[in-house]
DNA sequence: GTCAATATGAAATATTAATTCCAATCTACA
DNA sequence: TGTAGATTGGAATTAATATTTCATATTGAC
């Protein structure tokens, strides 16, 4: 018998990567629900090692039968022998997280090449969660986000390595529908922007060492005039700290030279969703 | 009803650590087959998680009844609930392997309060720094390197979510001093930014779903005149990857809907330090 | 040593899940 | 627009797997 024009003799991926690459290959070619599941399959390999196929074909929008058919055009004789890949795959994960770290440092450490570079900011980036996770005031937390989901406009201002930062807070903080102001300087128009923040406002003031000058500046200038400022900086001694009302020293680890950012990212958003949470509390309680 | 003088509203171990503890504790009074078993099952946890009862009890030299009766001492009301929390530990340390980081999750899980909120984005950082530290392949990285190494200008294209990562590329590369162009709409210029592109040079794109359609436009557009391009995304199946020389698969895991940005940047500025050295190395060649 | 209680083995049964089949629906091409 | 071939959905069928049952064996108390 044959399958599809491909006889039963061909190669069958007996291994997870294999299996990846021939799905790729074929994408293309393949039928709308097949590609469905193809899709599926490779996003969430976990679910497909763990599910029946009822439950899987259900979760991915198609008939069992389909994944069946998925399963067979890819040459193996069943759904149950495509599952066998997948959970061979989890099986051959052994190693703790600790011990991947570890081996990732000495990688980085020794090895050459460019995957050490990868290595090790993804090792950088690690230490920084790990770090923050420990470090973080559960006290100045609250109080930022209590300050920051009162405000009326939420200024952000950030420049150079940490303006990707404040892109990212500008672009949650929309999605949660929050009023917010990124200021930045295409205009050069940054003075007359932080003119109109007022009491009622806030900002979040994100600087690293060296400290940017304009960022500096155009956080003193708000804060004189009574705007209220949490600041993300990475030392007690930054200037930021005399300007603000809550502040987070965030000490990210560095790799040649380039400083992580994961650790402020990872903060930069609990604060952003903590805001948004706060403020539909505060929304449910005065409508009930 | 009861089981062995043990009623049945007794609290039924949820999770491995608690399963496996359980066990130990009672094992002195277990009897010989069912000790058998049990020993079986705390050796042998991923057999257990992925057999059938009879294949677990032959391999354990006891009758599938025998298995069965373990699990109904032990609370669960027949072997497929037991099996259930040998399956979910290998989830849950095939995400993440660390305790520390399942400690997160948990408290990210129950409590609630904004400390919650922080832990929970920490722990979807981690687990993405995990997943892409394991999945990434070398060669393509290499392949990537060589191509972003060797182009004139490196044109940066992204929007909404993933616009921070490509403003960090284009910071990060202009300190290195490599010539690049973010490709931002103010003016609505992108179209003819992306005219200036020749095949002497590259983008790199980043794009995750749901895609930006201009991201996608832009992208088909530029590598319609020839220009190689490197993209970064999160399914084999995104519309970027057609259009690629070379494409990354990263899986971010999310937190309360806002899914982590921790890989990407990572991956992000290995690519941007690696592309660097690269150049540097080239330079001495030349000269030396 | 005998009895009662408990534990075990093996087969029968019930349940669940995979697979197949067929009719309905699309798609490509004439 | 009509038609053959491919694709799909959904129910019917078959296979597998878990669970129950019951007869037998083992253990421990007296």
């Amino acid at each position: 018998m044959s399958v599809g024009g491909a006889t039963m003799d061909e190669r069958v991926p007996r291994d997870f990567e294999t299996l990846r690459a021939t799905i790729l290959d074929r994408r293309a070619s393949l039928p709308k629900r097949i590609a469905q599941i193809a899709a599926y399959a490779l996003d969430n390999p976990d679910d497909i090692a763990f599910g029946t196929a009822a439950s899987i074909a259900a979760s991915a929008g198609v008939q069992p039968s389909t994944l069946i058919r998925f399963a067979q055009q890819l040459g193996f004789d069943g759904f149950t022998s495509l599952q066998q890949v997948f959970r061979e795959r989890l099986r051959e994960r052994n190693s703790s997280y600790d011990e991947r770290l570890a081996a990732l440092r000495a990688k980085a450490e020794e090895g050459r090449g460019h995957r050490a570079i990868f290595d090790g900011f993804v090792a950088a980036a690690s230490t920084s969660l790990g770090d923050i996770s420990r470090s973080l005031n559960d006290a100045h937390f609250e109080e930022a986000v209590a300050l920051l989901a009162k405000a009326e406009t939420i200024y952000v201002l950030a420049k150079r390595r940490s303006y990707p930062v404040a892109s990212y807070i500008a672009y949650a903080l929309g999605k949660l529908k929050i009023r917010n102001q990124l200021v930045e300087s295409a205009a050069g128009l940054n003075a007359e922007m932080i003119g109109f923040a007022t009491p009622r406002d806030a900002v979040i003031a994100i600087s690293f060492s060296p400290y940017a000058p304009a960022t500096i500046e155009e956080t003193r200038s708000i804060a004189e005039q009574g705007v209220p400022i949490v600041a993300i900086t990475d030392s007690s001694f930054s200037p930021l700290a005399q300007f603000a009302k809550v502040w987070f020293e965030v000490a990210e680890a560095d790799f040649g030279g380039f400083r992580s950012i994961s650790a402020t990212m990872a903060l930069a958003m609990a604060l952003t969703v903590a805001v948004g949470e706060k403020r539909r509390e505060a929304g449910r309680r005065r409508k009930g």
